[in-house]
DNA sequence: CTAAAAACTTGACCTACATCAACTTTGCCC
DNA sequence: GGGCAAAGTTGATGTAGGTCAAGTTTTTAG
């Protein structure tokens, strides 16, 4: 019973570790030693629909992971209109990057756009994982370092494409995701107004 | 003889250095040993006035670290309009990130401003010191997420805020630059053209 | 299953910024 | 130091995309 127990909560084939564990394993190797130092460091939270996850002003403590449904980041500008930074669908991670590195108070909303379940890495936990297992000073590197390439990425289209060249892109890089979200969700991603933005697809 | 020229190639007082010696020990603490063994790594280039370091299509080998000087880094789109990514002062970074991590051709054109030097460091010998000196890891780690947290902040600037706005922000963020760049370059950086960004100047 | 809320559409009008063109000023190089 | 290219200015006009408002459709939560 006891041993059971314990496999349960351990073991690496556990059901909400593997996405995670195979995300890692695209950039290192982990021994199933280390697998268990790293998903012990983990806390699984849900969360609902259009619960928040954080919010302007708070002080990001976590990296979330999503294994299940979807969160979208944003700000709110000083006229009260949403700008959508990020979506994670699974397999991504979220969160506040200047918050957490700074612990100031951050300016991201993450909101839940159906119940999603999260992974959730303290700041302390990852600090912790330096120190055990340097590899993983790697891991987020490399993690970094691809999400500063989609960041500017994104500068210089929103700086050279038209709002149609810019969805088309989104319709290429997020196949999934068009099917999912609501439209004024994508309008809001590639930077236009929910109305422009349906007229944009019914031209076309 | 021989002792003064071994000296001025490797002891961390070498003039060229200090300021990139500087730079990293704002964030990890290096021996003398380490020192000698990452400036042996670099290697002092000049670049003149309007010479290119970088063009569009080539695969990037190195990351540049500015020492004196200023370059640009931009893109053109299919309008053959070019479109500021970055600036790089004297202390900063310069590379094309997607290009430098991939091996594929790039699409960042880097060009010298004025005659600037600038200290490269090899991929391959940035990998080198990932395995020799693994705070190197911590390290780049950290720069890069600083990186990241501009980009997204200069994201959601473009989305939320007037070109006027962001012009004030530049200005409260490069104070320097400001006197020394023609206006061209900055209109390019915030985003309007050069006929736009004149008259937003004059109104005021 | 239903009522209410949220999402989407469509029309009329508006504005921040772009484009093109002609001119003036600056600054670099021989 | 003078000629010339690049940078900056200014005016007239064009347009991608925004705003506001009213209506329709879809989704959601009980």
């Amino acid at each position: 019973m006891l041993h059971i127990a314990y496999t349960k909560k351990t073991t690496f084939l556990y059901m909400p570790f593997t996405l995670i564990l195979n995300n890692i394993a695209k950039h290192i190797h982990l021994s199933k030693e280390e697998q268990v130092v790293f998903t012990d460091l983990l806390k699984p939270q849900a969360i609902k629909r259009k619960q928040f996850w954080l919010s302007d002003g708070d002080i990001c403590k976590h990296s979330a992971f999503v294994t299940t449904g979807c969160l979208r980041g944003f700000t709110v500008d000083k006229n009260g209109i949403e700008h959508v930074l990020s979506f994670a669908p699974p397999d991504w991670w979220m969160a506040d990057m200047y918050s957490l590195i700074s612990q100031k108070p951050g300016i991201l909303n993450v909101e839940a756009l159906e119940d999603t379940q999260v992974l959730l890495l303290s700041k302390t936990n990852q600090e912790k994982l330096y120190q055990q297992i340097p590899k993983f000073e790697h891991f987020f590197r490399v993690l970094v370092e691809n999400s500063l390439v989609a960041s500017q990425q994104r500068l210089i289209d929103g700086l050279s494409l038209t709002a149609e060249d810019r969805y088309n892109n989104f319709c290429k890089r997020y196949p999934t995701l068009i099917y999912t979200l609501p439209q004024k969700q994508i309008a809001s991603y590639i930077g236009v107004t929910p109305e422009f933005f349906s007229r944009m697809r019914s031209r076309k």
